[in-house]
DNA sequence: CTGTTAGCGCATTCAC
DNA sequence: GTGAATGCGCTAACAG
C-alpha cells in the first residue's frame, strides 16, 4: 500500500507538505504543490481515511436509525438525508432497527465509539446508549426526525400530524361523513397518538363527539390494513369513512372493501396519509396527506451538521407543512 | 474520554492486559480478567473502534452500492445484507447511487481508503474505482448481486431472469395470448436484456416469432409504467397481453389501462416481475415472477464474507430459483 | 512556506 | 500469564 511517506519521499518534500497540499493547499506554493500532485498521481496514493479519521477524531460519518427501510417513508427521509450529507462531504450509515430497542441500542454503540459524529433517529425513541451524550450540557449531535417531541431538549423535526389528521377528517365530515372507522398505528407512538388526536378534535368540534368510531390498531403495513378493514367491517359495516393512518394501510384496506362488495368511494371513502407514491396508483387513487418527506432528510440532516460544526441553531422545534391532496378516494357519502 | 490506558491504571494491570480481555480473553487469567472487566464496568469504557480499525487495518464495515434505495426490490435485498452482516458483527455502509456511474466511483473510493472491507454491488457496472483492486490476483473482496454476469471474475448471486421471462410469457402463451405488448427495462442493464431474450424465445419456441410485440423502454418506476402503457395503447391496441419487467411499472399500467376502459384481465392479461408486496394488492393482483429478495441479499452477504475472511468459496456463480405466482391479472383472452 | 516532531488509542510482538 | 515497547498513517503544533 502506498501512503504518504512514499509520496513525500518521491516528491522530495515532508510528509506534513504532502499532508497539507491536501487539506490545506492554500498554505503550499504552488511550485510545489504541483510537484506533490504530480507525485500522488504517480503513485496512486490514496489516503488511509481510517488513519485519518483517527488522528483528527472525525469520523465524518452520521448514523440513521430507521424502524423499517423498506417503508417507502422512510427511504424518502433517507433520501434528503443523504443528500445533504453528499454536499456536506459525510457518509451516511444506515441502521435498520426493524423497531427493535435492542438493535437500536447496538448501532448507537458507534456513537460512543467514534464510528459517527452524529446520529438521526427516525423514531421517537432516544437509545439509552445515547441518553448519557445527548443530555448534557455539550451534547453529542443528535437529531430526531419523523416525529415531533415537543418536551425533549434535542433537536425534533416533524409535520403536524395532530393538525394534518384533523384537517383530512374534517374535509369527510364537511363532506357529510358521520360514521367513521379508523385504522391506526401502535399505541404510544407519538405519530399516532397525535393523529388520532386530531381525528377526535375535529368530531368534537363538528359535535360528532357521540359518534364511536370503530378504531382497529395497524402497523402501518399492506397486510395490517387489508386485515384491520376486516375486522371493522365484521364488527359493524355502517360507517361511510375509513380513515387510515397510512398509505400503505389504506391501500391494503382498498382489497379487503373490493372483497367485501363495498365500492370505494360511492359506499366507503378512504383516507391515507404519506402520500407515498403508490398512493396515485392505488384503486381509486387515495385521498392523503402529503408530507415533505424529502424535505424533512433535508432538514433534520442541516440542523446536524450545523451542531456538529458548532454553528448555533436557532429553532431546533421544526414543523414541516403537509397538504392535503384530494382524488378519487373520497366523496360525499351516498344518502 | 476514558481510554485503555484509564482502564489499566485502575485495574493496576498493563494496558496490554485490557486488549487482551476484550479481544482474547482465553489469554487472560480468569482473576484478573475480572479484575479488569469490573474496571471496564466502572468507567463505563468503551473502546474507541477508530483507533481500533486503523491499527488492525479492518473497519468492520462493507459497502452496499444500491441503484434506488426506495426501490422495495433492492431494499428487501438490503435487508438479507443487513441480517447477515449482524450475525457476523459488520457494519453496512449503504450508497445510493441513483444509477450515476460518478457517486458510484466516489463511493467506491471507501474500499481504497480502507474504510470498508468489502462491497457488494447491486447493479451491473463495475466501478472504475475498483477495477484495479478487484480484478486481480488476489482481489478485493466484492460481489456483485442482483444481477447475473456469467463471464465476470468477481462472484455473482442473481436469478435466471432468461428463463423467469421465458415461462411467464409461455404461461400467457399457453393461455391463448398472441398479441404483446412489453415494457422493458433501459436497454444494457443485464436484467433487462435476459428478460427480453426469455420473452422473445418463448415467442419463437412457440411459432409466435412472426408476431410483432409492441415495445417500450421503461425505468421500472410507477410513473414509467403508467407512461408506457399510454403509449403502446396508442401505437396499437390490439394486443391482449401486456408484460411489464417490473410489479412497479405493471401497477402503473394497469392504472392507464383503466383510463383508456381497457378492463384487467378481461381486455388485457397483465404480468408483472419481482413480486413486491403491492403486487398482492394491486387492483387486480399482479400476476408475477417472485425473486427471493432477502435470499439474495443473505447469499450475497455470505459469499463476500467468505472473502473477506479467506476462506475459500467453490461457487461464485449463483442462481437462485425464481417462482411464478398466478393471481388475478392474467386469463386466458377473450375470443 | 516548509520540515521536524509528537502523539492519537490500540494491538501486538517479544521478553520476562 | 503479563508488561514494556513499538508503530500503524496521519495531522497539527511548533520552529525555522
Amino acid at each position: 500500500m502506498t501512503t504518504i511517506k512514499d509520496v513525500s519521499r518521491i516528491a522530495g518534500v515532508s510528509i506534513a507538505t504532502v499532508s497539507r497540499t491536501l487539506r490545506n493547499p492554500e498554505k503550499v506554493s504552488e511550485k510545489t504543490r504541483e510537484i506533490v500532485l504530480k507525485a500522488i498521481e504517480e503513485t496512486g496514493y490514496q489516503p488511509n481515511m481510517l488513519a485519518s479519521s483517527f488522528r483528527t477524531k472525525k469520523s465524518n460519518a452520521i448514523l440513521v436509525l430507521v424502524p423499517n427501510m423498506a417503508n417507502l417513508f422512510y427511504s424518502r427521509v433517507i433520501r434528503g438525508i443523504q443528500q445533504v450529507a453528499e454536499e456536506t462531504g459525510y457518509n451516511v450509515l444506515l441502521g435498520d432497527t426493524g423497531g427493535d430497542v435492542e438493535i437500536e441500542n447496538r448501532y448507537s454503540g458507534f456513537a460512543l465509539t467514534k464510528q459517527v459524529d452524529g446520529v438521526i433517529q427516525l423514531s421517537k425513541h432516544l437509545p439509552k446508549t445515547l441518553e448519557k451524550i445527548v443530555l448534557n450540557e455539550n451534547p453529542f449531535p443528535y437529531v430526531n426526525a419523523c416525529e415531533y417531541l415537543d418536551d425533549r431538549p434535542f433537536p425534533t423535526i416533524g409535520v403536524d400530524n395532530e393538525a394534518a389528521q384533523y384537517q383530512i377528517t374534517e374535509h369527510l365530515i364537511q363532506q357529510g361523513h358521520r360514521k367513521f372507522a379508523v385504522i391506526t398505528g401502535a399505541n404510544g407512538v407519538p405519530v399516532h397518538d397525535d393523529r388520532l388526536r386530531g381525528f377526535h378534535r375535529a368530531m368534537i368540534q363538528n359535535r360528532l363527539g357521540d359518534e364511536k368510531p370503530i378504531i382497529c390498531e395497524g402497523d402501518f403495513s399492506l397486510d395490517s390494513g387489508a386485515e384491520c378493514a376486516r375486522k371493522v367491517l365484521i364488527q359493524d359495516p355502517s360507517f361511510t369513512g375509513l380513515i387510515c393512518f397510512s398509505d400503505e394501510m389504506a391501500i391494503g384496506a382498498l382489497q379487503t372493501l373490493k372483497e367485501f362488495g363495498k365500492k370505494t368511494p360511492e359506499d366507503i371513502s378512504v383516507t391515507g396519509f404519506d402520500d407515498i407514491e403508490f398512493a396515485r396508483y392505488a384503486d381509486p387513487p387515495l385521498t392523503t396527506m402529503r408530507q415533505p418527506t424529502t424535505e424533512i432528510g433535508e432538514v433534520a440532516a442541516k440542523i446536524l451538521f450545523a451542531q456538529m460544526e458548532g454553528t448555533p441553531i436557532e429553532n431546533t422545534k421544526i414543523r414541516l407543512p403537509t397538504e392535503m391532496i384530494i382524488r378519487a378516494s373520497t366523496q360525499a357519502p351516498a344518502t
